[in-house]
DNA sequence: TCGTTATATTCCATTTTAACGATATATATA
DNA sequence: TATATATATCGTTAAAATGGAATATAACGA
């Protein structure tokens, strides 16, 4: 039950599904997903924690960066399933498309830091 | 968006997660689900109405009573796949299989009331 | 019509969540 | 070693969620 209602919450707020969205993508480092979203890195971190946390993403780190990425859904079928649905759901949205539009001129090394 | 960010919130509560697998045995009224879950009437009334806010509930008055069921789905596509996901998981967990167990013997007439 | 019962709504207290700035940690580079 | 950068963590604040008691509403029955 833990499990289901840690998947839940994670997908409960809109900022991580957004990012859930946009790392269907691609891998992305933390410092771009805060650009996108235009949140605090603070915020952006604890989020990535978050869906971490339910197995719906995983990092690596590569020098200074962490890369963040879909999870395989290996976690839980909660986490799998709802990994796997949001593949096709909420691209017709203007907040989603939205993301698409901005992410292909994202990259971390043109991040002007705080 | 927000119909999706609705039915997460909705099955992010342990109770009211409770509530969708309670249904799936039979129709039920407030004052059952209160009396299995042991919450007060206020709280199961709420709880229920942010399920059918999220169509993953309806109800129907029958009287003095209001019977709560499962949503056919026909509200949106993310209730009606999380209302069919939710047939099959957590089946096997103890918070769960112990609601089995109350049920059956829960009857609307023999609820002492308040 | 009056009383009883089931449910919804309101009010209040408590807890949880989300956001940011500031700080700590870790890694690359000069 | 010293500096700069990316990320995580901490502290704080405001908003939202949760729970129960009390009250309002609606429908049945005497």
């Amino acid at each position: 039950m833990k499990t289901f209602i840690r998947v839940m919450k994670a997908l409960s707020d809109p900022n991580r599904v957004k990012m859930m969205k946009m790392l269907q993508s691609r891998p992305l480092c933390v410092c771009e997903i805060k650009e996108v979203l235009g949140i605090a890195q603070s915020t952006a971190s604890k989020h990535l924690k978050i869906l971490e946390d339910a197995e719906l993403v995983r990092s690596f780190k590569d020098g200074v960066w962490v890369n963040y990425s879909l999870s395989d859904g290996s976690g839980s079928p909660y986490s799998a399933s709802m990994i796997g649905n949001l593949k096709h759901w909420l691209d017709n949205e203007s907040e989603i498309r939205e993301l698409s539009k901005i992410l292909p001129g994202i990259d971390r090394h043109d991040i002007v830091g705080k």
